[in-house]
DNA sequence: CGCGTTTGACCCGCGC
DNA sequence: GCGCGGGTCAAACGCG
């Protein structure tokens, strides 16, 4: 580890070389080598394969991507006041005030002046560093896009149109891309994303953003036993009644199971093409004219696993034709893919509060209309309302994603075009991941890559509107190490980068 | 040829 | 018991 001038004055080194100095299970960490605080390391791993928040994610696969250490290197050979030098200095202007009383004055004029400009060389050191941290950051980014396209157009990829990237979207695809195989639920996701475009708004080979051209594997029917046995009105046919018997699930599962088939989710969301693309893989396995209704409703299974209970039924409003309304029922049994992440959590939530009587759980909050408005959805009450109805044989939840407040019609166009909805739901997801704390059951290290990009980022530009660079500085650190509570959180917190530098920028 | 979609038939629950 | 509507199956079909 690279020491540039800090430690010789007991200072704190802010050291961001690609390495874990202890074994927590974060890609950052902080240790104290000295062991008197006065010497403080906070280390970022983004690469490291051997720790287990990336052991998660099998080995990447990014050609052509050469990373200096340079890049993620960063000492800021900062002279931050350690406790101990703090007394010192206070210490010594309190025996200057003691001893000459004549020259009380001067003498403190000249310690203070020293301070101060230590201080603001500080100040401009952090500048820089944050200048090279948001310049790494940017590059990054951009080498592994350039990696990604090389590597899609190697496999012969199609690339979407260009409207469609931002710098959300990128930073999301980016950070997913470097942490998690090639064969990712993300590249899965995109894929299918992709074909759901191709199919429903025909091809699109502009350029933009890159989509994985890889085989969807499906497992045909099997387990369709298993749906028919766990159908809660009884349905089904004898022989597949049998099967239940032999089913190896526990009684606690099926009763699970059957409750949460019970429960359904409907979303309605303005969109011209046949079918939403929700981040799923989805099987079609039936069209039926329902009464009361001119359009004929699919239904569809989904496909990511073979036992996964998960049925959606797709239908357009008989009122405004331009309305879809994906009806959702079952619960996903396997690991989904960021971009339909969003979506199950949300009907999961809503199929979990409408069977437990709307109950205050976690869960359940996510879907709480004042939760969408803060969190879930960014757009606010303008984009999504709730509402749940006993009316009909199931209990159910519509989420109403069309624009109009006041279900259901007549609808006003959404600022969001209609393939936007999964990508939306995503990015809000992350969002509420980042407000709530909570921790997603899949992809924790692509969320703690995206937390500490943003928190990265938006400390970045916080600081280079505020002149207090080290307390800043200091609560993005904080806040990136105690998100994940171990104790060097608990530490930082009470380091004296804290509480004396803070105290000291703000009486100069 | 494999895979996904289509579509008629079948099963079941419910209301009358 | 009967008819209706919802949900599902599976053979047939189409496509790459």
């Amino acid at each position: 580890m690279e020491d540039c001038g800090g430690g010789d004055r007991g200072g704190h080194i802010l050291d961001l070389t690609g390495r874990f100095a202890t074994g927590v299970d974060s890609p950052i960490s902080l240790s104290s080598p000295a062991g008197d605080g006065r010497r403080m390391v906070v280390e970022m791993d983004f690469l490291s394969q051997e720790k287990s928040w990336a052991r998660s994610a099998p080995e990447v696969n990014v050609p052509n991507l050469s990373i200096k250490e340079e890049d993620l290197t960063i000492n800021t050979g900062l002279h931050l006041f350690s406790t101990t030098e703090q007394s010192t200095v206070e210490d010594g202007i309190s025996a200057t005030m003691s001893e000459q009383n004549n020259d009380e004055g001067k003498s403190e004029m000249v310690a203070m002046k020293a301070r101060m400009e230590r201080l603001g060389e500080d100040n401009q050191r952090l500048r820089n560093i944050l200048i090279q941290l948001n310049s790494n950051y940017n590059s990054l980014k951009m080498k592994l896009l350039a990696a990604m396209q090389q590597d899609n157009n190697r496999n012969g990829g199609t690339t979407a149109p260009a409207a469609g990237i931002n710098e959300d979207s990128l930073t999301e695809r980016v950070s997913h891309r470097w942490l998690e195989s090639p064969a990712s639920e993300l590249e899965e996701a995109a894929h299918h994303d992709y074909l759901l475009k191709k199919k429903c708004c025909g091809d699109h080979d502009g350029k933009g953003i890159v989509y994985m051209d890889r085989a969807i594997r499906c497992d045909g029917r099997s387990g369709e036993g298993m749906f028919r046995e766990l159908r809660p009105d009884g349905g089904g046919r004898p022989n597949q009644k049998a099967m239940l018997s032999s089913t190896s699930k526990s009684s606690e599962q099926q009763v699970g199971e059957v409750t949460m088939r019970k429960a359904r989710v409907s979303v309605r969301a303005r969109c011209e093409a046949p079918m939403i693309a929700d981040g799923c893989q989805w099987r079609k396995y039936g069209q039926k004219m329902a009464k009361g209704n001119p359009f004929p409703r699919a239904y569809f299974r989904c496909t990511m696993a073979a036992d996964c209970t998960a049925r959606k039924q797709v239908q357009r409003c008989a009122e405004d034709r331009t309305i879809l309304i994906n009806t959702y029922e079952g619960k996903h049994h396997h690991p989904l893919p960021l971009a339909a992440m969003a979506m199950a959590s949300i009907t999961s939530s809503a199929a979990s509060m409408l069977l437990s009587g709307s109950m205050p759980s976690p869960d359940a909050a996510l879907i709480n209309p004042n939760l969408l408005d803060c969190a879930v959805l960014p757009c606010s009450s303008t984009l999504a309302n709730i509402s749940a109805s006993t009316s009909t044989s199931f209990p159910a939840v519509t989420l109403n994603l069309t624009g109009s407040p006041a279900s259901p019609l007549p609808c006003h166009k959404t600022q969001y075009p209609e393939f936007q909805i999964p990508q939306i739901l995503a990015q809000s997801l992350c969002n509420y991941s980042r407000f709530s704390g909570q921790q997603m059951p899949v992809g924790a290290g692509a969320q703690k890559l995206l937390s500490l990009a943003e928190t990265v980022r938006a400390a970045t530009a916080e600081i280079t509107a505020d002149p207090n660079l080290t307390t800043v500085l200091a609560a993005a650190i904080k806040s990136i190490i105690g998100s994940d509570g171990d104790e060097g959180g608990a530490r930082q917190a009470e380091s004296p980068v804290a509480v004396s530098n803070d105290t000291e920028l703000r009486s100069g």
